[in-house]
DNA sequence: CTGAAAGCGCTTACAG
DNA sequence: CTGAAAGCGCTTACAG
């Protein structure tokens, strides 16, 4: 591997001058800066950013640790940091935690090893205070992200009671009375937040939110029995929200597996939605978060943070919006 | 930050002491070894991998860069070098070239700054030999994942051809003999090798391959007319070959936007497939690809390579396997 | 069983 | 306009 000391060598100048050309640090007579240039064009020399890093104890780096890479609003996000640190020399390091909060701590760790400038967390669904408490100790900036804390730390997220009120009215307004809810984990703070929200829509609505009509549950098998007892109960939903991508998947293959036809016999909207959204029929009302801005948000609250420690933390909410498509646009049939 | 030297203060040793400690590395009687256990605890004392990988040279860590982390395939390559990595006690760099070759470039770079014990590429489309001959001046090692390389390298992909052999003769064998395939960026070694087979087994079946049935296009655009084209021809496919997820989309949504119904009037097929395609109606046949192996296998190519840098390149080839479902179930219609 | 010291490849005052 | 030297926080022969 060339070092600084080959190519100083070649050029006949000392490290200190190859280091100056490098960072453009001080001034350097033309003629020596080209032969430098020249000696490190002929060795192909590449920077050892450990080494600097070391010695400037700054890595240029910010780590992001996200629950789901795989899901669209956090592929979104992952953009919007990548983009947002790339524009500022900022090299991402990635990781994923995969909802397991073992593997978020470990992340959080490994991360912190080596040394990223902050980091930037969408927590696990079941993640305690633990991996938050690390940072307490530790100087490295953290920003939370679209799973937001009640604590005060730097962070972004949508606001998610405002269009879930929206969307009860809208389907109350319709006619529809018995909503389903598909809540999920509500231990995550996203969807405790539409929980809670829901709750507060219906009875403002005149409506009594009623427990069968509510799914919460931590496992994706708990969740289809929910959705399969509400869908098969006496007096059965004629409309439902789903919180998620994840949820609202288990909530229309429940659905379509007992036959009812979507408009017809029950009304749809869901947050975040898929994919290639567009190629379902019908198309499905959705709350679309702004994510590529959330994790952009994260980024700038982050290297703001890092270049300036003092000052309190800010929380962003970002406001997402509904697109309403044929999946509500008729009552309810009864 | 607490580094070494305060933590053998504390316990009263040397810092080779407490370097022994830490990695298991020789000899420590177990009273001094509580001592230092103890100081590191009191600390909160973390070691700095930086300054670690620079005295080992070695940071075990891999660079992992996708052309889209969001795609489905992907994401599951992503995962399966991920579990990979951690098993091994390597951390993971991922980055994302977006499909764009300067910021392949860009971030090959980036990684190789950081010292990566070894890189795993899954090259953008447009992606000439430059990022790869970087390579050959440096000793750090390289597997290419799913987008191969006729030349010596470590790699591994799927079997590309057998598969399009496969639904070929399976389309073939119901009647149909105008079959689209929509193969969009050849210079994708991927999407080529798909393109070729087709040929060759069009050609096998007796059936002349027709240009306005096979539609090649680096551009969203582009390929999105030539499928309309292709529609709107005097005699339109009865049949669709979709050779990835984004081709897929953009054929479901112009069958869709020209009121052409799935089965009666179009059978359809694709690689790879969408994420939640259960719930697409009919449910569509799907050459789906190994991708949690593939990213395993390269992980461990990588890992092996880094271990042992002589021998000849390997290339692994897994296998996809088809889930025929109902899109392709009935004859044309013709 | 443990310590003193060299050195990984850089940056950056200090000095001229 | 440029160089010599200290030091970032570790690992690892060398020595006892």
């Amino acid at each position: 591997m060339t070092t600084m000391v080959k190519v100083a060598k070649l050029a006949g100048v000392s490290i200190s001058t190859v280091s100056h050309v490098l960072n453009g640090t001080r001034y350097v007579g033309d003629e020596t800066r080209e032969r430098v240039l020249k000696a490190i064009e002929e060795t192909s020399y590449r920077q050892d950013a450990l080494a600097r890093a070391m010695r400037r104890s700054r890595t240029d780096s910010i780590g992001l640790i996200v629950s789901d890479g795989g899901e669209p609003a956090f592929a979104e996000m992952i953009r919007g940091v990548e983009e947002t640190a790339a524009s500022q020399g900022i090299t991402l390091l990635l990781a994923n935690s995969a909802e397991d909060p073992e593997r978020e701590a470990r992340a959080v760790e490994a991360l912190l090893e080596r040394r990223v400038d902050g980091l930037i967390l969408a927590r696990a669904a079941g993640s305690g205070p633990g991996a938050l408490s690390e940072f307490a100790n530790h100087d490295t900036p953290l920003v939370l992200m679209d799973r937001l804390s009640d604590d005060p730390y730097d962070q972004v997220g949508v606001e998610n009671r405002e269009p879930v009120k929206e969307l009860v009215e809208h389907l109350v307004s319709q006619g529809h009375e018995r909503i389903l809810l598909v809540a999920g984990d509500t231990r995550v703070a996203t969807l405790r937040e539409r929980h809670e929200a829901f709750s507060e829509a219906m009875t403002a609505a005149g409506i009594t939110p009623l427990d069968h009509l509510m799914v919460i549950a931590s496992e994706a098998g708990k969740t289809s029995a929910g959705i399969d007892a509400a869908l098969s109960a006496a007096e059965p939903p004629t409309a439902v929200i789903a919180c998620s991508t994840v949820l609202a998947a288990a909530a229309l293959q429940r659905i379509q597996q007992r036959g009812l036809r979507m408009r017809e016999d029950i009304a749809f909207a869901t947050f975040d939605g898929f994919a290639y959204a567009d190629l379902f029929e019908p198309q499905l009302t959705t709350v679309r978060q702004p994510a590529f801005r959330v994790g952009a948000t994260a980024a700038e609250l982050l290297t703001k943070r890092i270049a300036d420690k003092s000052g309190d933390p800010t929380t962003v909410r970002l406001a997402p919006t509904i697109e309403y498509r044929a999946s509500t646009d008729a009552g309810p049939s009864s």
